[in-house]
DNA sequence: TTTGCTACCGCAAATAACCGCAATAACGGT
DNA sequence: ACCGTTATTGCGGTTATTTGCGGTAGCAAA
């Protein structure tokens, strides 16, 4: 609803520009609490814009998660997206079997991510680190 | 070139069978010192079993994935293949900017993956677990 | 206001991964 | 060696995501 000025700002100084569209998708996603999957961005985009391409949409996304704006989040084969929560840095626990999402403090990823940075220089990308494995339903019997 | 035994016996302990174009698969990655993509794993399987379906070779690598004799690596917006060495079990770091990939002891991941474990109940997929983000030679300027 | 640069869009086609189904072929039992 | 069961294959889609391209439009300088 409000705080799109920073976004505007962030493209401006990198020479992208605001165009409806992206306008449109940033609106989409900014008005969710959660995330939402691409193709739901585009149905919303286009109650707006009835041409916008799907391409656009995915291009838009793919701007917005790279300006850190938005944050990428892998469930099962699908991508969703959320405004990045600066505020409320979280991270994602996906279950492979049921596809359900929990969310996770980024505590529990400083310290690992920490010694990669010291021993290997590497900087993982916290903000789009989702974890899969088998949630607590889901575990194997035996 | 050997140790198929095993991946076989455990193929048949599960009920599956042991065909021409899984062996021919399995062949393909376990002799190669690296990952392979399922696109390449394709190409050298048809010169094999010029018939072989794309379609075979990723339920293959599935299955094999599945039953843990071979590892998943997501590259870029590829999946790789590798032979799990049990012996030597090892996680990837990728680079989002130039794809390089970098292994990792597993020991890295071992506390967080038990915090998780006994905090949430989750079981990471370790053994399919890549971490992105900047290699030390791509890391912004400044 | 015109002009030039180039980011951006929509469209179509490419890519990566996967699925359903009818035909085929493994493998245990005879 | 033959049979029957059924796992597996090849084929022809389908879905999710990305890319190439030709035209359009925003923005800055003249």
């Amino acid at each position: 609803m409000s705080g799109h000025e920073s976004a505007v700002a962030r493209l401006r100084s990198e020479g992208y520009r605001m165009t409806p569209q992206r306008l449109s998708v940033l609106d989409i996603v900014a008005g969710r609490p959660g995330h939402v999957g691409a193709d739901e961005v585009w149905n919303l985009a286009k109650e707006q814009h009835p041409y916008v391409d799907l391409a656009t949409i995915y291009r838009t996304l793919q701007l917005l998660k790279r300006l850190g704006v938005v944050t990428e989040v892998v469930i099962g084969n699908k991508l969703h997206f959320e405004l990045a929560d600066h505020h409320n840095r979280h991270n994602h626990m996906v279950c492979s079997e049921c596809d359900s999402v929990q969310t996770l403090s980024p505590a529990y990823l400083a310290e690992f991510s920490q010694r990669l940075q010291q021993e290997f220089g590497f900087t993982p990308d916290l903000d789009n680190i989702t974890i899969g494995g088998l949630c607590s339903i889901c575990q194997p019997t035996g």
